[in-house]
DNA sequence: TCAATGATTGTTTTG
DNA sequence: CAAAACAATCATTGA
């Protein structure tokens, strides 16, 4: 990639013993903008979606924990102003949560994770066998039989019933 | 009018 | 292994 000067070969570390989290990563976004003006897809992407089956990556329990919170934080706070005020006291109470009170947040984040998983794996076989029609297309046009090894999910939901939070596992 | 931003932390992803 | 990016949200703002 930058192998032009190839003089220069120490110098390799020393901004880097620097932490990057400080507080914000320092507008991550801006780095990214800056990296080249792309412009993500954030909720109405028309035909940019190339892979509509993408899940994407699974609110941990923080997350979680802010939608609960964004909601409580707007019943006190109906004039609340940005997102970035409900995110602030978000973390701060996120802080100040006990482990077994993000012990439920927690949960749901892993069975969010699982989910995430499972979607994964069938769009990895998806996204594989694109590439395989893609990369190889013309090759094995003997099976008619397009792709039906997609696994019909399975119904081996012995109960995946809502997990209520209920035991309180004081941990403190 | 539409889309991006801002802010939080955590997890996923990539290098 | 480590650093980067992105996950939801939504009022406000920029082009």
């Amino acid at each position: 990639m930058k192998g032009s000067k190839g003089k220069r070969t120490s110098k390799v570390s020393k901004e880097a013993l620097k932490p990057v989290d400080d507080r914000k990563v320092g507008k991550r976004k801006a780095a990214v903008k800056a990296d080249k003006g792309i412009k993500r897809p954030t909720k109405k992407d028309l035909k940019a979606k190339k892979d509509p089956n993408k899940p994407k990556r699974p609110s941990s329990a923080f997350f979680v924990f802010l939608e609960d919170f964004r909601k409580e934080y707007k019943r006190e706070n109906p004039n609340v102003k940005s997102v970035s005020a409900v995110g602030k006291a978000g973390g701060q109470k996120w802080k100040s949560l006990s482990q077994s009170e993000r012990a439920p947040y927690e949960a749901k984040a892993a069975k969010r994770k699982a989910e995430y998983e499972k979607l994964m794996k069938a769009y990895d076989k998806k996204a594989s066998a694109a590439e395989d029609e893609e990369s190889e297309r013309s090759k094995s046009e003997v099976n008619d039989e397009d792709e039906a090894s997609e696994e019909e999910h399975e119904e081996d939901d012995d109960n995946t019933e809502e997990d209520d939070d209920d035991n309180e596992e004081d941990d403190d």
